[in-house]
RNA sequence: GCCGGGGUGGCCGACCGGUUAGGCGGUGGCCUGCAGAGCCGCUUUAAAUGGGUUCAACUCCCAUCCCCGGCUCCA
């Protein structure tokens, strides 16, 4: 069974085969860090996740790169406002945007978290290169890239040049055309800047990328990811720079969009100060929530972000982990063996991987996991299950989960009660035997805000812990 | 305007030329003193609109309408 994805240069769905064996090089457009990360940037980060843990699953050596834009125009505005400097403001809101991806559970599968600060020298490099073989001019210290001299320049955004040249903002009158691209900015006026053959400045936006994937993988890597409104012009502009300052084509293999988020229909953005943090949500919902949240769809398709739709993953999840108490408690019995667990199991694994295999429906993959912990259920309600198999099944559930990162807690049963918390225990199961039911009651409320929830079954008193809302997130 | 993507039952959301998708929510029941958890029902084939192709279309083709994204910083 083969992994198919869908590949934004070619409009369709192909074969993925790396362009060496097992080993995935991989590039995901980052955050410019000038406020905090929203939920828009979270389903991109986790939808990219989601799929990294798919190709470890499937047996490749995947090595994750995802850029921190510290160096933008914004990002010198913002901290002009704030009277700090640009660097130190980016500082700030980097460190908190690792924080929301460590809870987001993203961090651990990212291997490098390049700041555009850090690769000044290597970006003038091949900027001077794009200079040297004529795709870039240099117009009093402003180097910007000649459209026209790049052949395949709209092959990712199919956009024709004649639509390019409309324009809704006056362009510079300096370019050569208007929808040329700026490599390096001159510095006008004290702010941030470094030395360059061209005089001080900054470099443009998206070269950047290049500069790091070159550097970091060579000229030609295998998948690029970032949101759908990065096609065009960062990814075009990305693939003109790279094909041209290398020669190497093509830059990259697969190219994969994520939809964007979109809040009260529209796209959820920094800019239009509509959007959510992360941090927000955080102080809500669990992020294993958020996570199910962005896998109930497909990740090319929108989203309308809706708090309330949290709701749903948020009793999905609740399910699940039941399940693998239920499953937990049931091995503690002797039940019979049969043979309808193993090949649930292999059924559930074949279908997940079909789901997954298929441009990542997520989705669909998702019912079939959902589909084993019924009939989990539905086997321990039939107490048919014993001690080896539910081990299995519970591994089964634990590792799928795994995919999209969750029913990664701690699921304890039968643990060890605070005495206070017993004692209550034994004072409530005397008042039932004497059916004391109001004093049973109290009893039961007492031992809830002692943080632990009775559940009375015909093979006893259980508990468990009752989880906060939300997993707190740092704030600072 | 041009270039992409999309419109599925109360809501979310898949696949597919012939399937009961699935879930959430709602509701009835089993089990319970109650609650909790789980289980069993029900919530009737829903597919933007109008044509066409076909034995058969939600699925393919053509129009029309609507929504989102890009064309400007943006995950």
């Amino acid at each position: 069974m083969t992994l198919k994805v869908f590949n934004t240069l070619i409009r369709r769905k192909q074969t993925f085969e790396p362009m060496h064996g097992k080993q995935v090089k991989m590039f995901v457009c980052g955050q410019t860090t000038y406020d905090d990360a929203h939920v828009g940037h979270a389903k991109t980060y986790v939808q990219f996740d989601i799929i990294v843990r798919w190709l470890k699953h499937l047996g490749y050596d995947v090595y994750y790169v995802q850029n921190i834009t510290d160096v933008d125009d914004k990002l010198i505005k913002r901290a002009q406002e704030k009277g700090v400097e640009p660097l130190s403001l980016s500082k700030h809101y980097s460190r908190r945007f690792l924080k929301d991806m460590e809870a987001l559970k993203v961090k651990r599968n990212v291997d490098l978290f390049p700041a555009t600060s850090d690769y000044i020298p290597q970006m003038i490099d091949q900027i001077r290169i794009l200079v040297e073989k004529g795709y870039a001019y240099d117009v009093m210290g402003n180097v910007y890239y000649d459209v026209t001299k790049f052949k395949d320049y709209t092959k990712l955004s199919r956009m024709s040049i004649d639509e390019l040249k409309k324009h809704r903002i006056e362009p510079d009158p300096r370019k050569r055309n208007s929808f040329d691209f700026a490599l390096w900015k001159r510095e006008e006026r004290g702010e941030l800047a470094w030395d360059s053959p061209w005089g001080k400045g900054r470099p443009g936006w998206h070269i950047e990328d290049t500069a790091m994937t070159v550097t970091i993988f060579g000229p030609q890597y295998d998948l690029h990811g970032g949101a759908s409104e990065l096609i065009f012009p960062h990814h075009t502009n990305e693939i003109a720079q790279a094909e041209a300052a290398t020669g190497k084509k093509p830059f990259v293999k697969y190219w994969l969009h994520t939809g964007v988020l979109n809040i009260k229909g529209e796209k959820m953005s920094k800019s239009l100060k509509n959007f959510v943090t992360i941090k927000d949500v955080l102080s809500r919902y669990q992020p294993e929530v958020l996570r199910l949240y962005y896998a109930s769809t497909h990740y090319r398709k929108p989203m309308e972000f809706d708090e309330e739709d949290l709701e749903r993953p948020k009793a999905e999840l609740g399910y699940l982990y039941n399940t693998l108490r239920n499953i937990k408690h049931a091995a503690s019995r002797t039940g019979k063996t049969s043979e309808e667990v193993e090949t649930l199991l292999a059924k559930t694994e074949r279908r997940f991987a079909e789901a997954m295999n298929n441009d990542f429906n997520t989705h669909l993959a998702f019912t079939h996991l959902y589909g084993l912990a019924r009939e989990a259920n539905k086997i321990v309600s039939k107490q048919k299950i014993n001690w080896e198999q539910a081990e299995k099944a519970t591994q089964t559930l634990r590792e799928l989960g795994g995919i999209f990162g969750i029913l990664e807690e701690e699921v304890t049963i039968g643990e060890e009660l605070p005495e206070e918390v017993e004692k209550l225990i034994e004072q409530r199961e005397e008042a039932r035997k004497g059916k004391h039911w109001e004093a049973a009651d109290r009893l039961r409320q007492k031992i809830k805000s002692l943080g632990y929830l009775l559940e009375d079954t015909s093979e006893g008193v259980r508990w468990r812990k009752v989880k906060n809302e939300a997993t707190r997130s740092e704030t600072s």
